[in-house]
DNA sequence: GACTGTCGCGCAAGCATTTTCGTTGAGATA
DNA sequence: TATCTCAACGAAAATGCTTGCGCGACAGTC
């Protein structure tokens, strides 16, 4: 078995809390002695057992964090800035995706609480507020970060999708589109929110909502492009649109496909816009114009805003972070000089 | 506090140690008392404390993954598949980032290994297998996947680099090119791999090796594709190449970018291969040809030997799955008609 | 020389479980 | 009636560590 403090003790003739109050730190233990356990503790190769200090400190200061899924850009983005911010004071991350399947992301939360996380950092795929509701009852701090569920008061951090709709719309519409299409993503805030704002914008640009220019959420297959192709194809069978609006850039990137290999020209033809501004973006065949949703910032507030809630357990009171996305302009939807291009990476 | 297993058995009048049997499904408790057990339970919303049975029963159903860096799409896939595999066995997989650098590597091992993880596997950043030495000799499952130590016997999971490179490169002698440069990646067994298939193609087809063509080892400092179009930069200044190998797919993105802004034709003037074949590659402005590392088959591969190391703790014997690449041809490469053509996502 | 501090260390209890080995009582068997 | 069996349950020890408190010893103070 693995070599424990008693170890060490027995070998030293010291007792057991004397090797762990060395182990901590801790102030009154005498120099000689201190150097002699180290020295003691190097040699055997012991390993503090963790899950038996954070049975006893009642804290593993460690967090868990569920993301729907490894694969997108953005998430890999957001939780490498929130790994990093965490570890700076002291926290390890557990990272556990749930595969955009909301019975895993339950039970990734049980096995996760299970093993006693002080918090949790959750990009949910659910549909319900149920399990954070009962989260909340049970005091257990977390905080949910791009998605949210309307009217569920929470400790969040997202950007404004409605915004993000918006802006990309009215982008297009500045780029002199009339007849503007939505490739929806799945029926989430944030593909519902974006395509409000896809619709707040005709609106208030009097360009009347034609549902034939929309596709239908999309189902959580994983198989997101696929799913665009398909509604992209939807688009050019009839009237086709003069430009598109698409819930992310992977699934933008399929419908320009489409597009491309039906011998039209973007943006002449049909102007791009996408969501996420993911890397390479700049590179592609069409350089996709997008609305940045500042993922590292994301991951800093969340790791932040946790934190806080650690420190001051008392406070109950729920917090809420909205970044506004930015417009990315690149050459997929720019069909009039623009003030404003932006440079190609990142 | 939370409930624990006892406030459970005070309020029903029974033993901690039925209500741990009915936890954990044991024989030996009557229905009727079963019942009110579980009813009970779920009134109080229990949660058992994993970190307190795995202190007893010394082991976590956890496994512990260590990647570099969580941006790279390569990376994503073999966690993707890695998790699902894992989870089908009943374990849970915590993941977490070393972010390129050796000394977080280590301290996430010993914190996963703390945290009492069953077993680990890594995608190791580290310039020696010190560290892994240590791990056998304290007899710790763990399988190290993609990058090696050359001459360390471990279990291992990767594809051969070697051969990678030699394939990447005797394409573009086949597609007719002279002047091959390679962009090398760091200086780790993959990236020192591809170069040695890099040369070894060449000498093999009469081609002498020109140092001028190769570029330096990369740093770790995260900035990859800045690096690539640097060497790019570099390799335009002198006599251009008319192909380049380059390390891994994003590299080969960013020094595209420069030879399609020095108004170079690809894959007239100069062709290019990637490595990794990543996502979106079908869709970049010059499609781009790459090996395909079969990521997903690695995170399988790897979670089934790890499997079968937690199964069999007697076993000392190392295995090593190394897997064979595959070309895909798109049309950053293609310069002259070829048979084998690819389709175009994944 | 009695008092007060401080320093260095250990005792015992406790954390939430599991595991081994009983014990109890009811029904079956002879 | 005495014995056996078996189902249903519990007592106690153990897991590796932390924490509150206490206890000597030694130095300094008046």
């Amino acid at each position: 078995m693995a070599v424990t403090m008693r170890d060490i003790a027995q070998a030293l003739g010291v007792s057991v809390v004397t090797v762990s109050k060395v182990m901590r730190d801790h102030a009154d233990i005498g120099t000689h002695t201190r150097n002699r356990v180290l020295a003691k503790a190097k040699e055997l190769n012991y390993r503090p057992n963790l899950t038996a200090r954070s049975l006893v400190t009642g804290e593993s200061r460690q967090v868990g964090v569920i993301v729907p899924t490894l694969l997108h850009p953005f998430f890999a983005d957001v939780l490498e800035a929130l790994s990093s911010t965490m570890k700076k004071s002291g926290y390890a991350v557990m990272i556990s995706s749930s595969m955009e399947d909301p019975v895993i992301e339950e039970a990734a939360i049980e096995q996760l609480l299970g093993h006693r996380m002080d918090g949790l950092i959750i990009a949910s795929c659910s549909t319900s507020p149920a399990k954070f509701q009962q989260l909340n009852e049970q005091d257990i701090p977390f905080v949910l970060i791009d998605r949210f569920f309307p009217g569920f008061r929470t400790n969040y951090v997202g950007v404004d999708d409605r915004v993000a709709g918006k802006m990309a719309t009215e982008h297009l519409i500045a780029m002199g589109c009339k007849r503007i299409a939505h490739i929806r993503g799945l029926e989430f805030t944030t593909g519902v929110g974006r395509f409000e704002g896809y619709k707040q914008a005709l609106k208030q640009h009097g360009i009347r909502f034609n549902p034939d220019l929309v596709s239908p959420y999309m189902t959580a297959d994983g198989l997101d492009w696929q799913q665009s192709s398909i509604a992209m194809d939807n688009l050019l069978a009839g009237k086709p649109p003069d430009g598109v609006f698409c819930y992310n850039d992977p699934m933008a990137i399929a419908a320009i496909d489409v597009v491309l290999q039906a011998g039209l020209h973007i943006p002449r033809d049909i102007a791009f816009i996408g969501c996420d501004n993911l890397h390479y973006g700049a590179s592609l065949k069409a350089p996709l114009s997008s609305m940045d949703h500042h993922s590292s910032e994301i991951g800093v507030r969340a790791a932040k805003m946790l934190l806080r809630l650690l420190k001051d357990k008392t406070s109950t009171a729920k917090r809420r972070v909205v970044l506004k996305p930015s417009l990315v302009i690149r050459e997929s939807s720019q069909r009039r000089a623009s003030k404003n291009k932006q440079p190609s990476h990142n």
